[in-house]
DNA sequence: AATTCGCTGGCAATCGATTACACACGCGGA
DNA sequence: TCCGCGTGTGTAATCGATTGCCAGCGAATT
C-alpha cells in the first residue's frame, strides 16, 4: 500500500537516501539546491515517510495511549476530547483504551500499549488499589500521567481537580441555601477521588455544622441506576436529609429522577448536587447544581507533563497539577 | 525500552532467529522438543514480539482506524464501544479520531491513517457531499467502512440501520396516539442519515394522512441547542402541530425541555419522538419515545465486513446493511 | 548402493527510514 | 607544497521481526 518510499524520491532528486532524510527531517545541513531538489522530488511523487519505519529506527511513534474506566460515562469522553485536541496540535496521535472498569482488562491494555511503543501513557485508573501494580510497572517504562484519578502507592505526574476544595464550595452553598444537613450519595471508596469526595465531605460539612451520618453515607458506584436506589433507601428509612450531595453527575441525574417520582421537591425539600459538570446536568428536571472540572486545562496540562517527561526522563520530581473547580450553580439547590 | 528481543530469544534457546519466529507464530513446522525449549527460552525472558518491527515486515498493524463526526454525541460514543468491543475480539486495536464535524479535518484523520497502515477504516462521514473525495480516495488504498452515515459517490461497505423503515414505525406510532399533524425537527440534509430519516417522515407521514408542511420542517443540527430553538420557533409561529418528530435524540431532549419551559404538556399536548436512543433518554422528563440503534450489531457487522475486506481485497461486491430498529416506547407519546 | 523425498533448521535478504562514519572537495595558513 | 579543517554527501549498519531458499539428514524407493 505505501507505495512511494525515500529510496524513490533520492533516485529521481539524484542523491543518496540518506541526503534526502537529512533534507526532509532537517538532521543536518543540506545545501539549499539539494535540499529544494529534494523537497520537489518528495512533491511530485507524493512522498510521506513511513511512519512504522520511523518508529523502528528511533523508537518513537508520535503516538500516545490513553486508558479510561469507561467511555460510556460522558465526563471521561469530554476528557478524552480534550486530550485528542491537545495532542492534535502537536501533531501526536491518541490510541485509546477503555478499562470497562476492570483492574485486569485495565492492565491488559496498559501492557499493550507498552508493546504498542506509545510514546508516553494517560490514564486514569479504574481502582485506587487493584490498579497500582499495573500502572507502576507501566511507568517504569514509559512516561506516565494519571488523570482525574490517582493510584496509592507510586510517584508519577498526576493531573486533576482539587476535590477536598470542591467540596468545600458545594457544602458551603447548601448550607448558605439553608441546609443544615446533609446525605452523601457515593461510590465505594475504590479510587482516589471516591476518597477524597467523601473526606471533603465529610470535613466541611462538619466546619458547616451540617449534619450527617452513618445512615446518611450510602456508597455504591458512578451511575444512574445507583442515584436512583439510593433515594429510594433513603425516602425508605423515614428521614430525609435537607441536602443530597452526589459524587458525580451520573449519580445525581438518577437522585433528582428518583426524587421527581416519589413526589420529592427539589430543591424545595432536598437540594441536590453533582459533580463534573457534563452535558446533560442542564438537561435535567431542575437543572443541576454542579462542580465543573476543566476538561481542557486537565488535558493541556497532562500533555505538557508528557513532553516534559519525554525530555528528560530520568530523575524529575514527580508533579502534581490540581486545579481549583468552580461551582455551577443552576436550580437544584437553593440561593440565598 | 523494548528490551528483549527475538534474537535474546534464540541466543537462549540454542537456535536461530528464524526458527523462533516460525515457534512462536507458527509459520511453518518446527519439531516439538525445539517448540518447547523455545517457548521456555521465550517465557523466561519476558519476550513479546515487536508489533512495529513485525508490522515494518508484513505491513499489517492490526490495528484499525475509526472516524466519527463529534465524539460528544453519546451515539457515537456508544457506537465506537461498541466497535473497540468488537475489535478486541479479533485481538485488535483502536485508533480513534474525532472530525469535529468538520470535512478538512476528517479528510486529514482519514489520511493520517491511512499514513500509519492501519489495516481497515470504519468512517461515518460527516458530511454528505463534502467528504465524498477523502472518503472515496481512502478507500481506494485500504478497506473502508462506513458506518450509520454514507457519503454519496461511491461504492464501499456500509452499516446502518433502515432510516426510512425507523421512520414509518415512528410515524404509525404517533398516529396511533391520535397525532393528525407533525412538524419534523431536524438537522440540515448534509449527509444521508439526515436525508433518509426526513424523506421516510414525509413518505409516512403521506401514508398515514398526517399533516405536514414547509413551516414545519425545522433543519438545524444535532444539537440540544437547536431542538430548544426549534421548539421556540415553532411556539411562537402560531399554530402548533400534534407531534415532533425528531431526528436524533439530542434535538428531541432539547425540544422536550423547551417544551416544558413553556408549558407545553408532553405528551398532551405535543408527542415528541427521538431518534438514537441514547442513555440519557431515559432521564428526559418525560421519558423520551425513540428509535432504538443496536449499536452492537452495527459494530459487529462492521468488523465482519472490514475483515473479509481485508481477506480478498480485490473485487468484490460492496455490501450495505441495514439493520431494522425498533422503537422503544416511553412516556413522551400517547398510546393506544 | 544410489537416488529421491520430506522434514527441520539456518543463512541472509527484506521491510523503510535514520544516522555513525568515512570520504571528497575546497580553502586558508604554515 | 603540504596539512588541517569544515562542509556536504554517500555508504552501509541498524532497528526487530519474517520468510525464501538452501543444506543436512534420515527414511523410503528403485
Amino acid at each position: 500500500m505505501q507505495r512511494v518510499t525515500i529510496a524513490d524520491v533520492a533516485r529521481r532528486a539524484g542523491v543518496s537516501t540518506a541526503t534526502v532524510s537529512r533534507a526532509l527531517s532537517g538532521g543536518r545541513k543540506v545545501s539549499s539546491d539539494v535540499a529544494e531538489r529534494v523537497r520537489a522530488a518528495a512533491r511530485e511523487l507524493g512522498y510521506e515517510v513511513n511512519p512504522i519505519a520511523r518508529a523502528l529506527r528511533v523508537s518513537r511513534t508520535d503516538t500516545v495511549g490513553m486508558v479510561v474506566p469507561s467511555i460510556r460515562n460522558p465526563f471521561f469522553t469530554a476528557l478524552v476530547e480534550s486530550v485528542e485536541h491537545a495532542l492534535g496540535a502537536d501533531g501526536k496521535e491518541l490510541l485509546l483504551c477503555d478499562a470497562q472498569s476492570d483492574p485486569d482488562t485495565e492492565a491488559k491494555r496498559l501492557d499493550a500499549l507498552v508493546t504498542r511503543n506509545v510514546d508516553g501513557i494517560i490514564v486514569s485508573p479504574c481502582h485506587g488499589t487493584d490498579s497500582t501494580p499495573a500502572v507502576q510497572r507501566t511507568a517504569e517504562r514509559l512516561p506516565l500521567v494519571q488523570l482525574d484519578r490517582f493510584v496509592g502507592g507510586t510517584s508519577t505526574d498526576w493531573v486533576g481537580v482539587d476535590d477536598i476544595a470542591a467540596m468545600r464550595s458545594v457544602v458551603e452553598h447548601v448550607h448558605a441555601g439553608g441546609a443544615r444537613s446533609a446525605a452523601y450519595l457515593g461510590a465505594r471508596l475504590t479510587n482516589s477521588s471516591s476518597e477524597l469526595r467523601h473526606a471533603g465531605f465529610l470535613r466541611h460539612a462538619n466546619e458547616f455544622d451540617v449534619e450527617t451520618g452513618p445512615q446518611w453515607t450510602l456508597l455504591g458506584d458512578y451511575s444512574v441506576e445507583w442515584g436512583e436506589r439510593a433515594v429510594g433507601m433513603l425516602a425508605d428509612s423515614g428521614r430525609l436529609p435537607d441536602a443530597l450531595v452526589c459524587a458525580d453527575d451520573l449519580i445525581a441525574l438518577g437522585a433528582v429522577r428518583a426524587c421527581r417520582t416519589r413526589g420529592i421537591g427539589v430543591p424545595a425539600r432536598v437540594q441536590v448536587t453533582g459533580f463534573d459538570n457534563i452535558e446533560f446536568t442542564r438537561l435535567a428536571e431542575p437543572p443541576l447544581t454542579t462542580v465543573d472540572q476543566p476538561t481542557r486545562r486537565i488535558a493541556d496540562e497532562a500533555v505538557r507533563l508528557l513532553a516534559d517527561a519525554a525530555g528528560g526522563p530520568a530523575a524529575r520530581d514527580a508533579a502534581h497539577v490540581a486545579l481549583v473547580p468552580k461551582l455551577v450553580v443552576r436550580d437544584s439547590t437553593r440561593t440565598g
